[in-house]
RNA sequence: GCGGGCGUAGCUCAGUUGGUUAGAGCGCUGGAUUGUGGCUCCAGAGGUCGGUGGUUCGAAUCCACCCGCUCGUACCA
């Protein structure tokens, strides 16, 4: 036997893990939560830009290219000019190249949104992938924390235009000044400091998630979790992390419901105690700005709320910083009840367009996790409960290309009253497989003309859903078969009309 | 990265103390029941037993290493 003959092995049908195939209901379930968003950003006078799902690697952060890879997270590859790109991982860098771009073109404050496809080439795991949509807006070249309150009340529209109740979300708002300001006052400034910082940021970030305890330990010694995997710490004394927890824990000591001034207690609450640097009274004056300003349009108390345990991606944002959470428990497909958290968030990021053009272009904006808050609306019945009808189906009784044309031009009839409708493709041969794929595939009607019915020129239309509950009682096969269930006899003429009348009348009842 | 669990048909799994051509159910395809969804019957396709090396007369089974999946943890501009 030669190699020649060895059977080839066959490739393994199978996804890249953390990709998935998306069906007709997440599709149209997509496509129905996006059309509310644009709405809601087209009111507040949003115009669409899109960018590219490719960038050169060095346009989408701090990369060097010259090793094999340029960085883990992202997807790159060398193109054939040995340029390195880079798949986008999110809409907000993308955008930044594109303003610097076209600075001289583009009126600022330049006020846009987007949807897209983002990459991050991380490990995956429930809800996480390596594809999701994102859907943001940003407004370009606006200084202002006016910018930052508007973005912080066109989250909350966006919330209940897609039927998240007020009080089942809450738009969270920080400032990173305030938190720098305090790593300032607590030894932790200056450049040797950095990663210390970041260690910081990430152990108050992980507080939904460890609670206060596992936060002290990481910003302490460090922590030892289930698995016995050791997480180092920061290693910060008792005093500093006292100050620390004080601190974002100042949201929660204000969580009592008074009504509209929560905010504004939080923000008093931490002048108090943490204006010690230029820094934090400076955030804490603009947190105050903030506050006040959502107050003046009624969005404070209940929808946006002041809260200093906000951390949110901490390379490029330089003020405000703000997050979308759902308040309600989410049961997934397992029974499991998952707290979905975070769905969106943002802030300011005044640096980007300056790597590009050296000039100061302030810049807000946020970002919607499309495809998680999908699963979590989903969950909660607010999507996908209008199902598409699915096609009439016209089956074939005769295969001979006369008898096809008939077929056809049946269905094109159907199709130009505006029906959904197909002939049946499959072995025409068994004519308990159509009826079985027009059972499954959720059709509402079959229509059927053999010889007899074409002599008389008739048509059966055949209801299939009156046909299952007919079919229930019938015991023998026998039976079964000459029943006909759900089936009427029509003249060939006034098929379309028949149709219809049985379509509306299955939507209605 | 680190730690735990798991890899046999498209899916869910069985496979004896190591023994001959590796099985079942579901699904799929074709057929029977005059031209009707469920039911029943017949037939068929589908497997480098995750990979490589080793022990052995003989490995899906035992050993080593690797790979993959999965859960936790870390990372996530």
């Amino acid at each position: 036997m030669s190699a020649k003959t060895k059977k080839q092995p066959r490739p393994k049908a199978r996804l890249p893990r953390g990709f998935t195939d998306r069906t007709a209901a997440d599709i149209r379930a997509t496509d129905e939560m996006m059309g509310r968003i644009r709405a809601v950003f087209e009111r507040y006078g949003f115009d669409p830009v899109e960018t590219p799902a490719f960038e050169y690697t060095d346009a989408l952060g701090k990369f060097l290219p010259d090793q094999d890879r340029p960085n883990e997270g992202v997807f790159s590859l060398q193109d054939d000019d040995e340029q390195w790109m880079s798949l986008r991982y999110d809409l907000t860098a993308p955008l930044a190249r594109h303003v610097a771009q076209n600075i001289n073109r583009i009126a600022l404050p330049y006020r846009t949104y987007r949807a897209g496809w983002v990459f991050r080439n991380e490990k995956p795991g429930p809800g996480r992938f390596r594809q999701f949509m994102q859907f943001d807006a940003d407004t370009v070249g606006a200084p202002g924390v006016q910018a930052d309150a508007e973005m912080a009340m066109m989250m909350a529209d966006t919330m209940e235009a897609l039927g998240i109740k007020r009080g089942d979300y809450v738009i969270r708002v920080n400032n990173r000044k305030v938190l720098d300001g305090v790593m300032e006052a607590i030894g932790l400034g200056g450049e040797d400091n950095a990663g210390r910082r970041l260690t910081v940021l990430r152990a108050i970030d992980k507080l939904d998630r460890l609670g206060i305890e596992g936060v002290r330990e990481l910003l302490g010694e460090g922590r030892c979790d289930e698995s016995g995997d050791f997480t180092p710490g920061a290693g910060l004394d008792r005093k500093q992390i006292d100050r620390i927890l004080s601190i974002i824990a100042a949201a929660r000591i204000h969580k009592e419901p008074d009504g509209s001034k929560k905010s504004q207690n939080t923000v008093d609450f931490l002048l108090e105690r943490f204006s010690d640097t230029k820094l934090g009274l400076e955030g804490l004056r603009e947190l105050g700005a903030i506050g006040a300003l959502v107050e003046a349009s009624d969005y404070a108390s209940d929808r946006i709320i002041v809260d200093p345990s906000v951390v949110r991606g901490l390379e490029y944002y330089t003020g405000p910083v703000y997050e979308a959470e759902l308040l309600f428990d989410v049961v997934n497909e397992k029974g499991e009840t998952v707290q979905f958290g975070s769905v969106g968030g943002g802030g300011r990021y005044d640096g980007l367009v300056k790597r590009f053009t050296g000039q100061d272009v302030p810049a807000t904006g946020f970002s919607i996790g499309v495809s998680r808050l999908m699963s979590a609306l989903k969950n909660l019945g607010k999507l996908g409960t209008d199902e598409v009808v699915a096609p009439v189906l016209v089956t074939v009784m005769d295969g001979d290309t006369e008898a096809l044309g008939r077929y056809q031009q049946m269905t094109q009839k159907l199709r130009e009253a505006g029906i959904r409708a197909e002939m049946y493709q499959g072995n025409w041969k068994k004519f308990g497989n159509q009826l079985r794929y027009a059972d499954r595939r959720g059709c509402p009607i079959a229509i059927i003309q053999g010889s007899d019915e074409r002599a008389a020129g008739k048509i059966q239309i055949k209801d299939m859903i009156e046909g299952r509950k007919e079919a229930a009682a019938i015991e023998s096969n026998e039976e079964y078969r000459a029943a006909r269930p759900g089936q009427i006899e029509i003249d060939q003429d006034d098929l379309v009309a028949e149709v219809m009348k049985l379509l509306a009348a299955q939507a209605g009842g």
